[in-house]
DNA sequence: TAAAGATCTGAAAACGGTTACACCCCTTTG
DNA sequence: CAAAGGGGTGTAACCGTTTTCAGATCTTTA
C-alpha cells in the first residue's frame, strides 16, 4: 500500500540519475531542457510525488508547524487554529495539531510528541506562559514557537494576545458606569493562568480607580455538563449586599454563569448584570445578547503563524504582538438595580443610570 | 536547533549498539536487565525521544492521521475534529489538519499532500462522496480512509454519518404536522453534496407521504460576511402562495436565512417557520431557539478514528455506520399561519392546527 | 563431551530523499 | 594552443531509525 513510486522509478524512467530528478523538482540547480522535460513527463505518467518523510530526513525540517491548544470545542481557540491552518496553507505548510482538554499536565508530553515529528515551528496556547518549562525546554533547544492567546510578561517569548488588563479595565468602566458598585469576578478554571492573571488585574485596576473595592476572584470549572455553579455562586448571592454583576473570565463561563443565576431565581440584567471575554458567536445570537470583550481570535491565528515563519526563516526576534479589541455592548449589561434594602435617607440609589 | 542527540549518542553512552538501543525503547526482542537498565539511565539523561522521521522513513508508516474538512470555523466540523483528536491521541496518534474553505477543488491537493507525510490513514469530509476521483485513487493506492458527514450510496466506502434522508423526513412530518403545506427547500453551497442529496430526498419522501408537491431546492451560499440572501428569497416569499416554512439543509444556513427573512420584514415563526440541520449549540441558545435535527458530531469523530484503526490494524472491511439522531424542537418552527388570502368559502384556514 | 538449542548482541543494509564532490564536455580567453 | 571557466550530470555519502542476519555466550540434552 501506500506509495510505490520512488525517486528511483522517476530517474530510471527518465534515463537519468536521482540526483537530476531531485534538481529538476526542487529546481536546485540547472538543468537542460531536454532533461527537464523528460523528467517532468516521468513524474506525471507515474504521478509521482516526493516524500516529505524521506525530504525530511536529510533536512531535517518538515514543511510542518505543531499546533497545542486547551480544546477545539471552545470556539475562540477553534476561530484561532482556522486562522493558522488558512496561513499554513498560504506557505504551504500543514497543522499537526493537539489539545490537551485543558489539563495542563499534558502539554510537556504534547509538545514533545511534536518536536519528535520535527515540525518546523510550534504555536501554542499554555496555562500559564511565564513559569513553563516545556517553554524552557523550547527556549532551550532553539525550537521556534509562538504563543496565542497568552500574554507572558516581559518581551522574551513571541505571543499573539489582545491587552488583557486594558480590556478588563474597560469592561470594569462600563460596569461602574451602569451603575455597579459590588461586581463579583468570576474566573474559569485556568485562574492561574496568564492571561487569566491579566485580566484579573485590570479588572482591580479600574476599581481601584474609581475608589472600589474588588473582590477576591471565585473560581469556577466552566467545563462538562453539569459543573454545579449554581452552588457555587448561592453563597455569594445570599449575602446581605450581594453583587450586582458578574464579571466573566471567558465567554463560555458567562453562559454557563448566566444559566446558573436563572437557576437560583435570579433574572439577567434585571438582577445580576453579566459579561463575558472573547466575542464568542454564541453571545450575539443569544437574548439577551451577551456583553462582551470582542477579540480577534481568527487573526490572532493567522498573525501567530506568519510571526512564526519571520521567525524561523528571518530570524526575527521574539515579541509580543496586542491585536486591538473592542467593548461590545449587550443585554445582559444593564444599569444596576436600585438597592434592595432601604437606604438611611430613603432617596432612590443613584446608581441607576442607564448604560451609556 | 531541534535534536542533536540521536540514537548513536544514546548506544555510545550506554556503551552498546544502536540496534540494541531500538530494541530497548520498542521492546521488539528480548534484551538483558544490564544493558536495558543502561540505556534507558543514558535515555533519561540525554532527554532522548526517537525522530518520528526517522522511524517513519524505515517502516513507511507515521504515527498521524490526516485530516479534511470544509472549515473549522463551522462548528459541526471543529466538534468531530474534537472528537477525532480525542480518538486518535488514545491511540498515540496525531492529527495532520487540513480544510478547504469549502472549495471542492482543494480536495484533490490537499489529500495529496496528506498522502506525501504518509499518514496511517485519512478521516474526510468531502463534497461527494459518490463520484469522487480523489477517492478513487486513494481506493487504487488502497490507503485507509473513513469518511465523515457524508453518506456515500452502497457499501464500498467507509462512512460515519446519520441517516440524511430518514432524519429530514421526520423533521419534514414535524412540519407537516404543523400544519405546513408549502415548504421551500434552501440548500446550501453544497447542493451538489452528497448529503444534501441525501437530505432533499428525504424531505421529497415525506411530502409526497403526505400527498404534498416539493419544490425545488433553492440554492444560497451561506458563508461570507453579506451572502445577499434576502435579495434571494425576497422572489420566493413575494409570490402569491408564499411557502409558510423553510427546511434549510444545515443550522448555519438556517440562521442566515432568518436573518434575511428579518430584513425581508418576515417575523419568525409568525409568518415564516424555519428548521435547520445539524444541532449546534448557537441554535439552543438564540432566541427563539432554532429547531433542527440534533446529531452527535463528536461522537461521530471519534467513532470515525476508531473504525480508521479497525481497517488499519484489523483489516476491517470498509462500511456506512449511521449513528442516532433526534428531531429537536424549537421555537423557529411554529403553526402555520392561516391562509392570508381568504379561501373561497371564507372558512378559517385547517392548517393552523398547534404544533404536535 | 559434543551437539543442539536458547539468549543476547552487533554489523550492516535498507528506507527516500538531498547535496558535496568529481567529472565531462564545451566555450572562452591569454 | 593550453589553460581556465562554466553548464550539466552522475556517484556516493548522509540523515535516524528498524530489522535481518550472523555470531557469541551460556545452558540443556543425548
Amino acid at each position: 500500500m501506500a506509495r510505490i513510486v520512488t525517486i528511483r522509478t522517476v530517474a530510471e524512467r527518465a534515463g537519468c540519475s536521482i540526483a537530476t530528478v531531485s534538481r529538476v523538482i526542487n529546481r536546485s540547480a540547472p538543468t537542460s531542457a531536454d532533461v527537464e522535460a523528460r523528467v517532468n513527463a516521468a513524474i506525471a505518467e507515474l504521478g509521482f510525488r516526493p516524500s516529505e518523510i524521506g525530504r525530511a530526513l536529510k533536512t531535517l525540517r518538515t514543511r510542518t508547524l505543531g499546533v497545542l491548544i486547551p480544546s477545539l470545542t471552545n470556539p475562540v481557540f477553534a476561530a484561532s487554529v482556522a486562522g493558522m491552518q488558512a496561513a499554513a496553507r498560504a506557505r504551504r505548510h500543514t497543522l499537526l495539531l493537539t489539545a490537551t482538554d485543558y489539563d495542563p499536565g499534558a502539554e510537556a508530553e504534547l509538545v514533545e510528541t511534536l518536536v519528535a515529528q520535527n515540525v518546523a515551528g510550534l504555536v501554542l496556547t499554555v496555562a500559564d506562559a511565564d513559569r513553563n518549562g516545556t517553554l524552557d525546554l523550547l527556549d532551550a533547544e532553539n525550537i521556534p514557537y509562538v504563543l496565542v492567546h497568552n500574554e507572558p510578561q516581559g518581551e522574551g517569548r513571541a505571543a499573539v494576545c489582545v491587552d488583557n488588563a486594558a480590556a478588563t479595565f474597560a469592561l470594569t468602566e462600563a460596569m461602574i458606569a451602569a451603575g455597579h458598585r459590588r461586581i463579583a469576578y468570576l474566573a474559569g478554571r485556568f485562574a492561574t493562568s496568564d492571561r487569566s492573571r491579566r485580566r484579573y488585574e485590570g479588572h482591580c485596576a479600574a476599581m481601584a480607580a474609581a475608589g472600589l473595592a474588588a473582590s477576591a476572584p471565585l473560581e469556577l470549572d466552566y467545563l462538562g455538563e453539569a459543573p454545579g455553579h449554581a452552588e457555587a455562586l448561592a453563597g455569594l448571592f445570599a449575602s446581605s449586599a450581594p453583587p450586582t454583576a458578574a464579571l466573566c473570565s471567558n465567554d463560555l463561563l458567562a453562559l454557563s454563569v448566566i444559566g446558573a443565576l436563572r437557576d437560583l431565581g435570579l433574572k439577567v440584567p434585571r438582577d445580576v448584570s453579566v459579561a463575558g471575554f472573547d466575542g464568542i458567536a454564541l453571545g450575539r445570537a443569544m437574548s439577551p445578547t451577551l456583553a462582551t470583550v470582542d477579540t480577534p481570535t481568527r487573526p490572532m491565528g493567522e498573525r501567530a503563524v506568519d510571526m512564526l515563519f519571520e521567525m524561523i526563516e528571518g530570524g526575527a526576534a521574539p515579541r509580543v504582538e496586542r491585536l486591538p479589541f473592542a467593548i461590545r455592548p449587550g443585554g445582559t449589561l444593564a444599569a444596576a438595580p436600585a438597592d434592595r434594602r432601604p437606604r438611611a435617607d430613603g432617596a432612590p440609589s443613584p446608581s441607576s443610570a442607564p448604560t451609556p
